[in-house]
RNA sequence: GGGCGAAUAGUUCAGUUGGCUAGAGCGCCUGCUUUACACGCAGGAAGUCGCAGGUUCGAGUCCUGCUUCGCCCACCA
């Protein structure tokens, strides 16, 4: 038999592979619209289609198919939407660097030579980073995968810029833009990166046309003073006012230019003279505006100077910024040269400063698209999670300006503009034109520039789904649920998806916004692609699986802050993988040795699991042989293959039941509130901490035995079945796997339901006796622990209770602390003489002997009494002082008074224990 | 210049409406190869909750100020 329970550890090769295409090939990954319930919807941030994976989209893919994994099973029709991202600017400078150093560049080669390179890169890349995405587990439907250049989305972009120019909110226009040199292409805003930089603050004088005398202007740029065509000084500048009106000449040119009052300039700036570069310069540009001055450009796109810079023409701005400080200098007109710390713009994607440069680009006005976008945040109508993130949208939403979505480049999607080579007709249209509309002229020529990559991206939960075509998936999945994504792309996309989907459909693009941290690395370093410090996450799963990558990032990432990532906090993943997988092949390897059946009738189980519903609160206690019985049809469909009688029931089975009726509730509020790390630590102590260390060992004796393991497999059994079902959508291929292998089980786990609770936990009374038999079970193995008391020696131990009430109620369950103490006998006695010498502890008021003749170290117990005594005695004084203080009694609620009331009595009761064994052990 | 976040055990982090005798993972110490698991089990040590004030019966939690680190935004005189 190929059976993975043979393995001596949990290995996830192959195991997720068989899972994943399974899945698939029954077209699970697609929503089931048979269903009722409201869909769950959610449009994958498309990965860049040059990148691979890194730990950030490994983040947010495990988030979002936790997510969606969770809704499937709760009986949503749930729809992920995959695709990816043509990335411009990105790819552009990767293929343009792959064709350089083939020997072609690609202004040598062409546009067409160059898209075709572009395409087949775009084919390879985009195979890898889909298979990354299979890898980690991500239950996406394929079938509606899209990408941000292919046909239909590329009629979403074409149709949205065109009915936003009819609409006059597309306009073209020469406007200082951002511009790269490097890339050669105008950037947005947001695109640009400042950084703080050393530089320095040189003065230069300007002398006076006429008479002697000179101005002094400080710059951090003195390479642009050949694109001077002004001096301003403030209008109201007591010193400098007079010399409004008069000449200066512009040095190392024949220029003459005026000195003009603006309030631009600052008295207590600088020198109070401020140069003024229309061409170069985002303020200059401004105050060229407003007093109508030329625009003189002395450099050309890639940053090299041009005529206007005279004898320097053809240097670089670097070059020429020297060349033109030492002319300066030699010329006497170098006043003063600073240190000087300013931020500088720098191009995000490739590092080279920016240079502010005047240019006839393609805007869009945002202030009237940003007013729905604003009001959705603020009347709640979409909500942004963790909620601090909306201040900041809105900031971003007050101030914004006008979108540059224009680009000197060829990968992308190319304008749908054409001039009219006849007459002065712009036509923006959908489908190529062949006559101009105004003159009749067929000689067009289309726009060379293409569109900014975040222009197909904002359309991005729509355009997947069809638009602009009214198609059903559009109608039935959109508004979208969830958008989950990294805050740093809040202005990028964020917002702009909001906008988008208000002019264009009229309605919110998703409910809600979640956002994750960032992932860092050791150092604090963003993962990144360009930095090199992710790891690959293929290598990652290889070794640890996916479900161990999943459980780790999710369990140990809290709604949006950001994480230290080290490849050690896989093993807490791997390590449980293990732990899940153990505990079933010891519950399993019993079910097959007691010869149970695997299969019982044909029965699916129901859709929906309400553990209150199904088994009952109220009914647990009165006939929990009937409850148990339902709950495992609700789980599995088929009936109880054990028989099983009320009394079969132990304590430690009605315990793990409440336990788990406990934890169904927790996780679900957990979920609700999208804090998925407190979920998937709630099952993993769960699991781990209860079932595993607690009841898996309490039932062990009744395993062994024919008679008896009947109900606590079935018990068993119950607790794997709904504990795959939590952590399903956490950790999807071994619940899978593991889900397949228990008996009883038809279907697949992942369209399973999804176990809820609308009740409170059964078993309150005990639950409550069995948490008594924990405390006093880790007494006993404290004091063993202490006193150093060898394993081997079991040993009796005695628990002295106050009345007859106690000693009925713990007798029953001597035999379980006695197993799970490791203890040869446990009894339970009234008052009678004390057993020293012995060993001793207490459990709230039961005290506990370990007699041990001759064993007991006399001074290590009396210290360790002491000890104990003097933590109990510290913290009396202080509740003693707060019961004492009569403004807390009057002011704190009864409940917490009496609280500390009780705590104080259990405690003096305590204390005058510890005491009496003190004194007892004098002798 | 404006804003946001973080600061809690050696370390990485939880701590949700103030009720805490402050928790977890990793690491550390002790013991255990107990026929599911050493990717394990049991036990233990370890904290002036960044600093200073304030509100309150009560503050890790709320308020004010400060310090350190990180991030975002802002027109490069």
């Amino acid at each position: 038999m190929n059976d993975i329970r043979q393995l001596a550890q949990y290995s996830p090769s192959g195991i997720e592979e068989k899972w994943y295409g399974a899945w698939e090939k029954a077209g699970l990954f697609s929503p089931d619209e048979s269903l009722k319930a409201d869909p769950f919807v959610i449009t994958l941030p498309p990965p860049n289609v040059t990148g691979i994976l890194h730990m950030g989209h490994c983040l947010g893919n495990s988030i979002q198919d936790t997510l969606i994994r969770w809704a499937r099973m709760k009986g949503h029709p749930t729809l992920w939407v995959p695709g990816t991202d043509h990335a411009s600017i990105a790819t552009e400078q990767v293929v343009s660097r792959q064709m350089a150093a083939a020997g072609t560049p690609k202004r040598e080669a062409g546009r067409e030579v160059f898209l075709e390179k572009a395409w087949e890169w775009k084919e390879e890349t985009h195979g890898r980073i889909t298979q990354q995405i299979r890898r980690l587990g991500c239950s996406l439907d394929w079938s509606r995968e899209a990408f941000t250049m292919d046909e239909q989305r590329n009629r979403a972009v074409v149709e949205a810029f065109v009915r936003l120019k009819d609409a006059g909110l597309i306009y073209r226009d020469v406007y200082l833009v951002n511009w790269c040199p490097h890339d050669l292409t105008a950037i947005s805003d947001d695109e640009v990166e400042h950084k703080e930089v050393e530089g320095h603050l040189w003065h230069l004088r300007y002398p006076l046309a006429e008479g002697e005398g000179h101005v002094t202007v400080a710059t951090t740029r003195p390479e642009t003073m050949f694109g001077d065509v002004a001096v301003a000084v403030h209008p109201e500048d007591p010193e400098r006012k007079h010399l409004i009106g008069q000449l200066v000449k512009l040095p190392l040119t024949d220029r003459v230019i005026p000195i003009i009052g603006d309030h631009h300039a600052d008295p207590e700036k600088g020198t109070g003279f401020v140069k003024i570069t229309p061409a170069h310069d985002p303020n200059d540009f401004e105050v060229g505006r407003r007093h109508g001055l030329d625009q003189v450009i002395c450099m050309t796109p890639a940053a090299v100077m041009n005529e206007a810079a005279g004898q320097f023409c053809g240097l670089d701005t670097a070059a020429c910024r020297k060349a033109t400080v030492e002319a300066m200098d030699q010329a006497g007109l170098l006043a003063k040269v600073e240190k000087h710390m300013h931020q500088v713009g720098h191009h995000d994607r490739c590092g080279h400063v920016i240079e502010p440069y005047l240019s006839k680009q393609w805007f869009l006005k945002m202030d009237e698209l940003a007013a729905p976008a604003v009001e959705a945040v603020n009347s709640g109508d979409i909500t942004l999670f963790p909620d601090r993130w909306v201040g900041v949208y809105h900031n971003w939403m007050s101030n914004i300006r006008d979108w540059c979505i224009s680009r000197q480049l060829w990968w992308g999607h190319r304008i749908p503009v054409w001039y009219c080579q006849d007459c002065p007709a712009e036509i923006a249209a959908a489908e190529t034109p062949t006559r101009c509309p105004a003159c009749g002229s067929a000689q067009l020529v289309q726009d060379d520039d293409v569109l900014d990559t975040w222009f197909s991206s904002w359309l991005w939960t729509f355009s997947p789904l069809g638009w602009p075509d009214k198609t059903p998936d559009l109608a039935t999945y959109h508004p979208t649920t969830v958008m989950v994504t990294a805050a740093d792309i809040i202005f990028f996309w964020v917002a702009r998806m909001v906008m988008a989907s208000y002019h264009f459909l009229g309605e919110k693009p998703f409910q809600e916004v979640l956002f994750t941290g960032i992932v860092r690395d050791e150092d604090g370093r963003k993962m990144s692609k360009s930095l090199g410090n992710s790891p690959d996450p293929i290598d990652l799963i290889d070794e640890y699986g996916a479900d161990a990558l999943r459980c780790s990032l999710i369990m140990l990432t809290p709604t949006g802050q950001d994480i230290f990532f080290s490849e050690a906090t896989l093993e807490v993943g791997r390590n449980f993988c293990n732990k899940i997988f153990q505990a079933s092949k010891l519950v399993l390897g019993i079910w097959d040795e007691a010869g149970l059946p695997q299969v019982v009738g044909e029965a699916t189980a129901p859709r929906t699991l309400d553990l209150a519903t199904v088994a009952g609160t109220d009914r647990w206690e009165t006939a929990p042989a009937a409850s148990l019985t339902d709950l495992w049809q609700g789980v599995f469909g088929g009936k109880l293959p054990v028989q099983v009688t009320d009394a079969d029931l132990g304590l430690e089975d009605r315990w793990i039941l409440s336990r788990l009726s406990q934890v169904v509730s927790d996780v679900g509020q957990n979920m609700d509130k999208r804090r998925l790390n407190d979920a998937a630590y709630d099952v993993f102590n769960f699991f781990r901490h209860e079932f595993c260390d607690w009841y898996l060992e309490a039932i062990k004796p009744r395993l062994r035995d024919e008679q008896t393991q009947g109900v606590a497999l079935a018990v068993a059994v119950l607790n794997l079945g709904i504990s795959y079902k939590l952590l399903h959508p956490v950790m999807p291929f071994i619940t899978e796997e593991l889900w397949n292998w228990l008996p009883c089980t038809s279907g697949y786990l992942m369209t399973s339901s999804y176990p809820t609770s609308s009740g409170p936990a059964p078993f309150t009374n005990d639950h409550r006796l069995f948490e008594e038999v924990k405390e006093i079970v880790g007494v006993v193995r404290n004091v063993r622990n202490e006193l150093a008391v060898p394993p081997g020696k079991r040993g009796t131990a005695i628990l002295r209770v106050p009345d007859q009430a106690r000693l009925d109620q713990l007798t029953p369950c001597i035999g379980l602390v006695a197993l799970l103490a490791k203890m040869e006998e446990v009894q339970v006695v009234v008052g009678g003489a004390d057993p020293s010498p012995a060993g001793a502890g207490l459990a709230g008021n039961i005290e506990i002997f370990l007699p041990m003749k001759g064993l007991v170290d006399l001074d290590k117990e009396r210290a360790r009494l002491e000890k104990e005594l003097g933590k109990i005695e510290g913290w009396m004084k202080g509740c003693r002082a707060k019961l004492g203080n009569a403004k807390f009694v009057d002011n704190a609620p009864e409940q917490v008074v009496q609280q500390q009331k009780d705590l104080l009595a259990e405690n003096e009761d305590k204390a005058v224990k510890l005491r009496e064994r003190l004194d007892a052990l004098q002798d």
